[in-house]
DNA sequence: TATTTCACGTA
DNA sequence: CGTACGTGAAATAA
């Protein structure tokens, strides 16, 4: 059999691969956005891609050390000792780099009390026996005994670890001068600094091949050791012991027991699937499609592996059979039907609704004489189970169908279940969570494909999604999933259609005036420096600062140097140039400008601005807002503060009310904790931050100054970030010993916050995931992490979780029944808004002594906390004047 | 053209 | 070396 027809076995060293990728990389240039170091994975995986693509192994293998510690160590404690700590930068890579071989279906193989060089040598001796062609890769030189005829060794070069040298005997010859056997002997003579273990002194390469040539052997030089002359010869009969201990530790194992057999290491496809998100997570966009395009999946079809289980097929029902229909299957499903509703343009088209075993399809339309049965059950409290539900319900109301009993949506019990993921379609889930497959009309297709899923069939998924969430998800989860977030959606599902009045001609008016104000700060500061630039582009900002003018170089980011407004502060608190004082004005102008042409292109023809608040967007609870976002509009300058007077209080309504809690992360805290300074600050009534200070700094709260309430202030809101000494100092602009000592004296009078806050993070690392007063969760693997600055980042995250979390809960409480108490009370007066602790009204006011007293009672009683929750409330024309 | 990075607005 | 978001412009990749 010629080599060419023998199939080929691959067998990598990770660890010395990885290690020598780790160094031939730039460590800065190969991170994630969470600071994950990359460098090694990322060298290790384009070498592999290289090797599969040049060698195209039929069988492969990676095998790792599992720690530093095997049978030589404990043969002879000092080997390798002298290798220094692994770089903390590398540590995390290696379980990534598993994570990354085991999407792309490579076996790994680590063997207790063995290096990773034991296992090559026994696949390499298994391998050839078994008529493999065997290619090894390893940066350890000992590997050069394992090389013959059918063995061939790739060693990395020093340059990188993509440039192998291919060592097969002629190649060891020519190198060495020694047949690759001999290898060992070599090296046992002249010794191994990187594995400490020091061979005989003044032998070097030439001296034991030359012996080596001369004896034949170690063992035939060490028999022979008095007849060899001068000080070399005497040199080895004094340390011929060393020589005698290397060669036994550099005999690689070729039998260990690895486990597994060669015929299963055979080259698999890749989990497609993984490796998009393994190599997402690690963001090797090249990598990935070169992966890909090697597999022969670049651009095609995604590799079929799901079951495809098809729905029953849709029953069409009129009047009778139809109310029959939903009757027996509703109590045959108590948990619900499944249930969508097909729109065009944000209008109900059809409507799809399934139970275990059944589908029914209705080309309905509403107000339809032969549907009043199923639009009985929509407004009935009957469950139902739905996917993305929001803009379903919003194109009921829309038509004026009523509609009640949402019992669980899968997008929102996904969420639930795993709050870092992004947002999922019902074809994700049906993926994710049934392993099956969802038919999908291909989008560029104008007449929908045939297997394109109709309603029924997506209701009939959505219900199995619901059964399968239903068990994975904890009871907290379901609570929360029940009490909270199916009503809080139809709430904001109400707030979207009703939107808020945004002024056109105040917004026009304002960016015209923030325009010619940004282009009056950019001719001035191109005057000071000569020339005309992009002042919105970092990069050009930079030849500017630090070639132009010779700045010192400021905080590094990924693409050089910051230009953020902090580190134009501080340059020109160190190096003052007017040009920095224009740049700083040019952004403020140009961002509010950006902000108000974004509202002003969001005002619709009602004349109001329709967000859309996304419910299972964010890690913690919160809801965010986009489209545009109504969450981030200005409040701190006078400036920003316009554009809140151009959200005005809408047709046939008389004020704008807001409705916010005071400080309700620290009263949460102090609930938390159970720190009994804090609770008293909230019940005494006293401002807080002057309480708090009176406290740390041992004074009155009258004699409270503004710099030490300012001081605690930071602080305590800091804490629940997981601020640290360094931040706070930075923050303050003041010495991070007396940060230090500011902590302290907080932590010394509030000391059950220190506990609380500390038994978080442990409780999360044991639990695996933080929890709100609520029951929800947020899961935090990465607490876990050998990487520091991940886990740092999730303990920090972890900290922050429970309070914000909580937070979030209790506003939504709040929401519902605030929305509750004015429907059923029959008030004209509605919610526009919520912005994390804030609610605006549209108020009547006839109703507006009505509508405070609900606002206030329900929003203070939306918890029971051992604190009050204080709410403050404000009217206006505007959002701006409203504002207390 | 699509995606990433920076900078910055809010709670 | 403080949490949670969303947006637009410029830069970069393709």
């Amino acid at each position: 059999m010629s080599d060419n027809e023998k199939p080929t076995l691959l067998v990598i060293d990770g660890h010395s691969l990885a290690f020598r990728a780790f160094y031939a990389l730039p460590v800065d240039s190969f991170q994630t956005r969470d600071g994950q170091h990359t460098n090694a994975i990322h060298g290790f995986i384009a070498m592999l891609i290289n090797l599969l693509k040049a060698e195209k192994p039929t069988h492969l293998a990676v095998a790792f050390d599992i720690s530093r510690f095997s049978f030589r160590t404990r043969e002879y404690p000092e080997y390798k000792g002298t290798r220094g700590e692994t770089p903390s930068e590398f540590i995390g890579q290696v379980p990534l780099l598993q994570d990354a071989l085991k999407a792309m279906n490579i076996s790994t193989i680590s063997i207790e009390d063995f290096e990773a060089d034991d296992v090559l040598a026994t696949l390499a001796v298994r391998g050839r026996e078994q008529g493999y062609r065997v290619l090894l890769v390893s940066g350890d030189r000992d590997t050069i005994q394992l090389v013959n005829d059918d063995v061939t060794l790739l060693y990395p070069s020093r340059q990188g670890v993509s440039d192998l040298t291919r060592y097969d005997p002629d190649k060891v010859r020519d190198r060495y001068g020694i047949e690759p056997h001999q290898y060992p002997e070599v090296a046992a003579l002249v010794g191994e600094t990187s594995d400490n273990l020091p061979g005989v002194p003044k032998v070097g390469e030439k001296t034991a091949v030359k012996w080596l040539g001369l004896y034949g052997s170690l063992d035939g030089i060490l028999e022979n050791a008095d007849k060899i002359s001068g000080k070399v010869g005497e040199s080895l009969r004094e340390h011929k012991e060393n020589a005698i201990r290397n060669r036994r530790l550099n005999r690689l194992v070729t039998d260990v027991e690895v486990g597994v057999e060669i015929e299963a290491l055979e080259k698999r496809p890749i989990d497609e699937q993984e490796v998009r998100d393994v190599f997402g997570r690690l963001e090797f966009r090249t990598l990935l499609e070169r992966v890909l395009k090697l597999e022969g999946m670049d651009g095609g079809e995604p590799a079929v592996t799901a079951r495809r289980i098809s729905a029953p097929a849709p029953q069409r029902l009129l009047d009778e059979e139809l109310r029959g229909w939903l009757a027996r299957a509703g109590a045959a499903n108590p948990a619900g039907l499944g249930l969508r509703i097909e729109l065009l343009d944000g209008r109900p088209v059809a409507a799809g609704i399934a139970s275990d075993s059944e589908t029914v399809l209705l080309s309905w339309q509403p107000g339809g004489a032969d549907y009043a049965p199923f639009e009985e059950w929509l407004a009935s409290d009957s469950p139902k189970l739905m996917h993305d539900a929001k803009p379903q319900v919003k194109a009921l109301a829309r038509v004026g169908v009523a509609f009640a009993g949402l019992a669980f949506d899968t997008q929102i019990g996904a969420w639930l279940l795993a709050p870092g993921a992004k947002e999922a379609s019902l074809a994700d889930l049906t993926t994710k969570l049934l392993d099956e497959e969802l038919p999908v009309a291909d989008p560029n297709q104008l007449v929908p494909a045939d297997d394109a899923p109709s309603v029924a069939t997506e209701a009939w998924f959505t219900g199995r999604i619901v059964s399968h969430l239903e068990t994975a998800l904890d009871a907290g989860s379901l609570g929360v999933m029940r009490d909270i977030e199916m009503p809080t959606l139809l709430v904001i599902a109400a707030m979207e259609l009703r939107g808020v009045t945004v002024d056109h001609v105040s917004l026009a008016d304002l960016s015209a005036g923030l325009g010619a104000r940004a282009a009056d700060l950019a001719q001035r500061a191109f005057a000071e420096i000569g020339r005309e630039v992009n002042l919105g582009s970092p990069k050009q900002l930079q030849e500017v600062l630090f070639d132009q003018l010779g700045m010192p170089k400021t905080r590094a980011n990924k693409t050089g140097y910051s230009t953020d407004a902090g580190a134009l502060a501080d340059l020109q608190a160190s190096n003052p140039h007017p040009f920095l004082d224009l740049l700083l004005q040019h952004r403020d102008a140009t961002k509010l400008r950006q902000i108000v042409e974004t509202l002003d292109a969001s005002i619709a023809d009602d004349g109001r601005i329709h967000t859309r608040y996304v419910q299972s967007g964010t890690t913690t609870g919160r809801i965010s807002s986009t489209d545009p976002n109504l969450q981030n509009i200005p409040i701190r300058t006078e400036e920003g503060r316009r554009i809140r007077q151009s959200f005005r209080v809408g047709e046939g309504y008389d004020t704008l009310l807001t409705a916010d809690y005071s400080q309700i992360e620290m009263r949460i805290m102090a609930h938390l904790s159970g720190d009994e300074g804090l609770i008293e600050a909230f019940r005494s009534g006293e401002d807080l931050h002057r309480f708090v200070g009176s406290r740390i700094f041992g004074v009155d709260p009258s004699d409270v100054t503004p710099l030490m309430r300012t001081k605690v202030k930071a602080m305590s809101y800091g804490l629940a970030y997981g601020l640290s000494a360094f931040g706070l100092s930075k923050q303050l602009r003041i010495e991070q010993s007396e940060a230090k000592v500011l902590m302290a004296d907080y932590f010394e009078r509030f000391g059950a916050v220190r506990d609380y806050l500390r038994n978080v993070v442990v409780q999360a690392k044991v639990d695996g995931y933080t929890t709100t007063i609520f029951g929800r969760r947020r899961p935090f693997p990465e607490l876990s992490s050998a990487n520091r600055v991940l886990r740092d980042n999730a303990e920090r995250a972890a900290l922050n979780s429970p309070i914000q979390g909580s937070a979030a809960d209790i506003m939504k409480f709040a929401m519902i029944r605030v929305e509750n108490d004015l429907v059923e009370q029959g008030l004209r007066s509605r919610m526009l808004m919520t912005v994390h602790d804030e609610l605006i009204f549209e108020v009547d006011s006839a109703e507006a002594d009505t509508v405070e007293e609900i606002v206030r009672t329900r929003m203070a009683g939306a918890a029971e906390l051992s604190v009050p929750l204080e709410v403050q409330l404000g009217h206006g024309q505007n959002w701006d004047a409203a504002a207390h």
